[in-house]
DNA sequence: GATGAATGAGGTTTCATTCAT
DNA sequence: TATGAATGAAACCTCATTCAT
């Protein structure tokens, strides 16, 4: 009913844009609010009229990327058909990605960091892990139960794709040039298919 | 006449003692360089006769992390008997340490994160990852040459197998509780030796 | 609507008034940003949003102080009349100015020390003296062309007579009790004049 | 009747010497004890034990440039012969050190500034000026008792000569290219003495 | 006498945050 | 809504000085 409740959500979205860049630039604790300001073309002080203060905008930046990357786990999850396909999809849309993923790491890493000393920062972590387990473990329970894997563990084979996966990109983003992340996702995820196929 | 070149060493290593727990406390930058001279039970400026500055602070932290760590895998790498066996035996030494591991985790990320950003120190990281690869890579040759592994790309495997472990420890961090590291790595150290192996 | 672009410059001006009394009170090095705030009844930090740091605080009064005094110096040297009078009016300017240039000298001495080890600064306090020299040196060649001097080097006479000037300055800041600045700087110029002129 | 007063006399003097030429180089303020005990050869802490504190270390080197520079003066005045040629003789000793005088520079003018703010230096070179003072005013006195010059206040006469002399100073120091400083001292000079002269 | 080690005190500068307009 | 101006708090680093050896 409200004429225009977008005008705040906007600016703040127009905010949220620019702290990202200016945070994967520089560090949460080395860029200042003005940089910030600077970056999204508004004064330091009207920040303030759409996020708390600095934490609660690091805070918006966290949700708003896990929410980004669980859609594309979610999509890869709804798709039809056989297990390592979904799975397959899903990594795929990772590499596609790539150009946007590869600026958010240092955010993604000081995150971690971040999540092991503040509970709500952990909070928020924890729920991102668990969500991408859940997600993956239910793609792999169809593929027990359709016979394509063996039985097995699925919340471990879960925990195990998705330490793969993130650890990749760790290899990744410290040697681009030796890593052809395309080719050594494919190696990893077809040794682990080949580790959870149903042998004759 | 006592040979006591160390009182300066020694200092030195008390401070990155102490800066070590407080870095991973509260973060390279939150942390003071206060708080680290209170945590070592000296005063502030004692600390600038022994490092520079808070940057080569971090440094040696760093790179004593690192050699430890890196240690540790040579130790495994020079280990008489199977790669499986060595390989085994590596991930049981990191287990093993976990009481001082889980600690250091935190400064672990915040590295990968400051790495992204300062070239000196994204140096350090991409050696560390590089020697770790090519020693993860060593011992899979030889699994490879001994007809332990089906032929393969060692290098691809040896990140494969090191982006798990490393992988595996980011969900041991966030979800200690729920994850017994010693069951998830070796589950997932079982799946990569599968997918590796010579079946018949 | 008003038109009061001059708040920022009138906080500049402010601020530098205040820096200069506490500079000519305590010397560039032990003066503090907190003195100067304090003086000028603001917050320290509040400095440093009209004037990059405690360098250009000390650059902006050595300009205005050297841009006062060629000031006097400009306006004798616009003034009609004989070259005896046009100096004359000079040197009675800095005599009733008394007030004004008697705490300042500190500065000056403390500048003249500055320039000789900082290029920036010798440069600004060189092209002062040059344009000093300058000055008397076109009043002098006037009192040469009108004849009332005899024929000489119109610049090495203007140094000599600046040399004067500013020593005698010295002796009258440090015998202060004794040296009545009047009766000695008439003195000083009535001998350059006797000298410079031209005898039957 | 001590075996050795001067080992300790040596020491003091060495650490002056090189403690000129580091606060002539950096400045009172900036040069640290370190520095100096380092241009001395020697340790931070053994300074400490010849000289009280960085204060009587700075008086210390007062005292002994102005020492030296009335050595000279006093040796001019009893010279034999006439006024203007015992005045002459003391400027062509001021020129000929020209090569020690000038990196002094600094350090006369950090005093001139030192001694408006603090009691104790003023005294010194209140002091010191007054010396000056008395024994060119001996010198002109001479000269007008020998009827070499005009009947005169021969204290105001000695007052324009010293302000002509160290005004001189200032220019050949910040002019040192354009400015030729026996010439202008000689033209200075043959002003006043041109001034004082007994004209027929 | 000489010094390596240590420290208390303090200075410059930065920044998140607030508020009047 | 937006911002220019202001500030309290704090961090890094330096240095004169002391003292045990």
């Amino acid at each position: 009913m409200t004429p225009r409740p977008n005008v705040s959500e906007m600016r703040t979205r127009q905010i949220i844009e620019a702290a990202t860049a200016v945070f994967a630039a520089k560090g949460f604790d080395v860029a200042t609010m003005e940089d910030i300001a600077d970056a999204a073309g508004i004064n330091k002080a009207t920040i303030y009229l759409y996020l708390k203060n600095k934490d609660a905008l690091i805070r918006a930046i966290a949700e708003q990327l896990f929410a980004q990357e669980l859609a594309g786990l979610q999509a890869a999850h709804d798709l039809p058909g056989a297990a390592t396909e979904r799975l397959t999809a899903y990594y795929e849309s990772l590499i596609a990605d790539e150009a946007e993923v590869l600026p958010l790491m240092p955010i993604f890493y000081e995150f971690c960091a971040l999540g092991l000393r503040r509970d709500e920062v952990r909070a928020v972590i924890s729920e991102f892990i668990d969500q991408v387990t859940g997600l993956l473990e239910s793609i792999i329970q169809d593929g027990i139960d359709s016979g394509e894997f063996a039985p097995t563990e699925a919340r471990q084979a879960a925990r195990a794709l998705d330490a793969l996966l993130s650890g990749t990109l760790l290899h990744w983003v410290y040697a681009p040039e030796e890593v052809d992340v395309d080719a050594q996702l494919r190696y990893g995820i077809r040794l682990m298919f080949r580790g959870l196929a149903n042998h004759p």
